[in-house]
Formats: structure tokens, C-alpha cells, sequence
DNA sequence: ATAATAGTGTCTTTAAGACAGTATCGA
DNA sequence: TCGATACTGTCTTAAAGACACTATTAT
């Protein structure tokens, strides 16, 4: 029998606040070495016998400090396979993302998507490599989409999502366009609440599963 | 320490066939228990610190016999954690791509990618979740399209690859225009060899790198 | 010449991008 | 009313799709 590597899960915690019109990063100071104290993403151990699903819960939960029912998505990235990213031996590491709606716990950094602070082991290429794939995913991936803009929203929180993810601000009409493709999505006639500096009160944007 | 899961590395090995005009699966019967005789996807457990490329390699190698630089190119696809995928206990399957550009050994089985035999584990679903994946490669991923294609083609060519992956044929001055839009890919003056059956010489296709 | 295959030019459709202009709120 | 925000309609550009037509070969 072959002698097996180790797997890890690194998770990408996605939330976005509403409030600060941005998408923000979950991370976590280390509590053990190695790195220890350092900010890294969350990330465990695969169990045997254990779901990926599982495991990104246990990871968020466990080392964010999050609760389970904030979780409101999860999926797949890529697998990195370098032998040194971890001084203690060599592991891969399985990225997945994860969706939250409100930052429970008290763990958790929370760190603007587009200043992201240094982190431990190969993190910082793991969050600079699944960029591009997170941004692919906004209005083609439901689930991702859905967990990340929660069961209602206006175009202006759409916008602050898509400029957090791919670094540029489409124009309103143009995303409302988009929007109205994206499957399960539907434009009602709802007005939101009127913004506190005043403005006209923006429609309701919402899934109809 | 948490016992872990072992993985195992599942290759979808695909080669262009100029001859039978489409693109091949290559599968092999297994050797052992469980799904002796079975034809499977190559595959083998990941050894401790091995790199995914090098699992790939013997897994193409060891299990459809061919020879180590008939390999053109290789790539990540998915993972897939379902623990009961094989009987003898939980693993992780990380799913990958890799490119041949001709038939050595006589090992290998290859199934023309519209016709893909029952094949043993979950094989079948991971070539099928795969499918979409892979097809969604060509004409954007140049190392994959290049390794399946070699470093000269013809348009008729392109057509067949892009029909076998998709299940669907353009229309060939539409596949020269996205093609002209490839980068690194050149539409030379060359005229290839005249085809048996008569008609106008094709031209060439290459790969400036 | 004819069958067979390859390549070119153009029209149409769809999606993305860019704005000007209009609408609706609070103060 | 004015500042601030939201929505609508239209023009432009880029890509994909669909063909009619022309070109070059073997027989």
C-alpha cells in the first residue's frame, strides 16, 4: 500500500456587506504553529470517509468561528499540489468557496476582497489563483450567486458585488440586462426601502426558487 | 492525527483520431478485484508528495500502456468525493485531463467520446459531469487544444474535434473566425496534402510557439 | 465536365458596452 | 426647488450563427 497523502481544505469565505458596499474575505489567525498568529484561510484536515461539504463546515465553523447556518453556499475551486507548501510535510490542499450572509463569532478578520493582507503558507496564491474563477462565476453560477447577494437585492448592491469581483462597475442598464438572463432571477416590482441620503427607492431583484 | 482519505487519481485521456475523423476515450480493462476485467478510466493512488502531473503519467503509462511522451499535455478537471465510489472504502477521486497524440501499447481501449462504454466505479458520471468541462476548453485553453490537436490541423480537422466535444459542427468560416481569435494559433499559407477522395487542398494551421 | 472538398463575403442575431435623458425620493 | 440616487431607451461594437457563392482538386 502506497503511503497516502495528506488532503487539506482551504476555504474561500465570501460575505458581502451591504452596508460597506463590498465583498470581504474570511480569515483567521493561526493558533498553532506553524505560522502560528499568522492570518490564514480556514482550513482543516480531510476526515476519511469525509464530504468536501463536510469538511468546508467544519473548516468555516471550527476556524472562523462562524455558525453552520450562515453558510449559504458552497463549491469547488482547484487543487494545489505543491509538495512544500506545508514545512510540516507535504499535503494538497483541496480550495473550495463558501458564501456567508452575516458575520457571526467573533474569529474572524474580515478583509476587503481587493486588499487582501499577506497570508500563511501558499494562501496568497491560492486566493490570487481562484480570483479569476470566483469572478467567472458571478451570474453563472446560481447557487454562488444566490449565496452571495442573499434571496433579495437592488442593482446597486449587484454592481458592488460585480466591481468587488472582477474589479470593474458595469454600467446599471447593462447589468440589469445581464440580470434579467440569469436563470431563476427576477426583476420585480418591489421598492426597497429609500436609501438614508435620499434618491429614488430602487426595485427588488429576487430568486423565485 | 485524523485518518485520512486516501486519493486517487482518475485521467480522462482524450486523442484525435485524423483517420475515424473524431476524438477517443482511452480506457483499459482492470486487472483486479473489484471490476476485474471491467474497463475503468486510468487510475492510481496518489503517493505521498507525488505531484498530480506525475500520478497522471503513471496512471497513463502503467494502466493504458502508453508510452510516457505520447503525453501532450495534462490539466485538473473536478474533484469527486462521494464515499461509497469504491467498494473498498472511502476515496477521493481528483479527476484530470491529459492529451495523447498517438495509440502506443495495446493495452489501451478507446471508446470514440460520443459512444463511451459502461465503464467501472462512478467513472461513468465523472466523464460525464467532466464532458461539459472539457468542452468548455477548447479554443480557450491552448495547452489542451494544442495537445489534442498537434501542432498542425487543418479546418476540417478543428470541425471534427469541435464536434466531437461539443456534439455540435459550425459552420467552418465561423470556426476560422473564433480560431483567428485564438492566441498563439496562425492560419499559414501552406496547403496540406490533397485529400483521397479529390477536392480542393486544405490549408494549415499552426501553433506559433 | 462532375463530384467532392475548401475557402470567402455578407447578412442576421445576440450580447456587451457606452451614454443621454427621464423619474422619484429627501431636504 | 435641488442634490442624490434610480431607471429607460437608444446607439455602437463585438461575437456568434447562417448561408450563398467561388475556388481547387481527382476522376
Amino acid at each position: 500500500m502506497i503511503e497516502s497523502t495528506l488532503v487539506s481544505v482551504d476555504v474561500i469565505v465570501l460575505r458581502f456587506d451591504r452596508d460597506a458596499r463590498a465583498v470581504f474575505l474570511g480569515v483567521a489567525p493561526r493558533a498553532h504553529e506553524p505560522f502560528a498568529g499568522e492570518l490564514a484561510l480556514p482550513g482543516v484536515l480531510l476526515g476519511k470517509g469525509e464530504r468536501l461539504r463536510e469538511a468546508t463546515t467544519r473548516a468555516v465553523t471550527g476556524k472562523l468561528g462562524l455558525a453552520a447556518d450562515t453558510v449559504t453556499a458552497t463549491g469547488q475551486l482547484a487543487t494545489f499540489d505543491e509538495p512544500s507548501r506545508d514545512p510540516r510535510g507535504p499535503t494538497l490542499s483541496i480550495a473550495l468557496w463558501a458564501t456567508a450572509d452575516r458575520p457571526t463569532g467573533d474569529v474572524a478578520v474580515w478583509a476587503r476582497l481587493d486588499e487582501v493582507p499577506p497570508l500563511a503558507f501558499d494562501h496568497d496564491r491560492i486566493v490570487a489563483d481562484c480570483r479569476p474563477l470566483l469572478a467567472d462565476k458571478l451570474w453563472r453560477d446560481v447557487p454562488f450567486t444566490a449565496g452571495l447577494l442573499g434571496r433579495e437585492f437592488t442593482t446597486a448592491q449587484a454592481l458592488d458585488v460585480t466591481e468587488s469581483l472582477t474589479g470593474d462597475r458595469p454600467y446599471p442598464a447593462n447589468l440589469g440586462r445581464t440580470m434579467d438572463r440569469v436563470p431563476g432571477l427576477e426583476r420585480t416590482s418591489e421598492h426597497a426601502a429609500a436609501l438614508p441620503k435620499g434618491g429614488r427607492p430602487p426595485l427588488v431583484w429576487k430568486w423565485t426558487t
